[in-house]
DNA sequence: CGAATAATTCGACAGATGGCGAATTATCGG
DNA sequence: CCGATAATTCGCCATCTGTCGAATTATTCG
């Protein structure tokens, strides 16, 4: 039940599966995340640890940033449903798909560029 | 994503999981559930509304009483695979264990008699 | 080393949520 | 028709949660 309420509270918030639905396309910095998602970092970080600690995220540090996907089957096998449920019931929401829109402009910008033009 | 998060909201909230946990076995009036989960009966019924709104729960009122069970494929096809993921996912724990014996007891007890008990 | 920068943690605050008791509604039984 | 009763709705309160900006940590690079 404890595992249970924590993938559930994980997922009842609008950013943290705008979140999700980021990663299912690939691996993103956090940098990236917080340019789409429009929160500030700190928010962001809360959020990804939120995610994290339910076991939906997958978080890797390379030098100074930190990228995050979702698990494979190995790392973490109990949230693989839910993910799917996930991935087949929310596709088609405006706010998803203009998600996917902003990631792509962004995905043409240089990540290290990126990060200066956000943090000003 | 509005419903996906009436779904998700709907769900992270450990005493409603008592609750379908506990019209997984059969259909059940109000005031056997409120024995169970031990909540002023203003608090389930608002839990209740909120699984029902959800479409997690169906309600069926027979006089005074109202019966509340989980929807069959026809009145709900959409909430079938979180329903099955909550039916697998939370089975042992220690709670709804204790529910479940709870649940047998009361089951025992004449409905009407048992409503008399509850609310002096 | 020291300035810059990516990310996280911390502290504060507004708004949402779960809980109860009182009031209300609907229904049964005398 | 009226009292009793099952359930819901309402009003209120304590707590939790999402958010931000400031402070902190870790890392790169001049």
């Amino acid at each position: 039940m404890k595992n249970y309420l924590l993938l559930t509270k994980a997922l009842s918030d609008a950013n943290r599966v705008r979140i999700l639905k980021l990663l299912e396309e690939q691996e993103l910095c956090v940098c990236q995340i917080i340019a789409v998602i429009g929160n500030a970092p700190s928010t962001v970080s809360k959020h990804l640890s939120i995610l994290r600690n339910a076991g939906l995220v997958e978080g890797r540090k390379d030098g100074r940033w930190v990228y995050y996907r979702l698990p494979n089957r190995r790392e973490n096998q109990a949230v693989q449903p839910i993910l799917r449920w996930t991935r087949e019931s929310v596709n088609d929401d405006h706010l998803i798909v203009n998600d996917r829109r902003k990631l792509a402009e962004i995905l043409k910008i240089n990540p290290s560029e990126l990060c200066r033009k956000l943090l000003p």
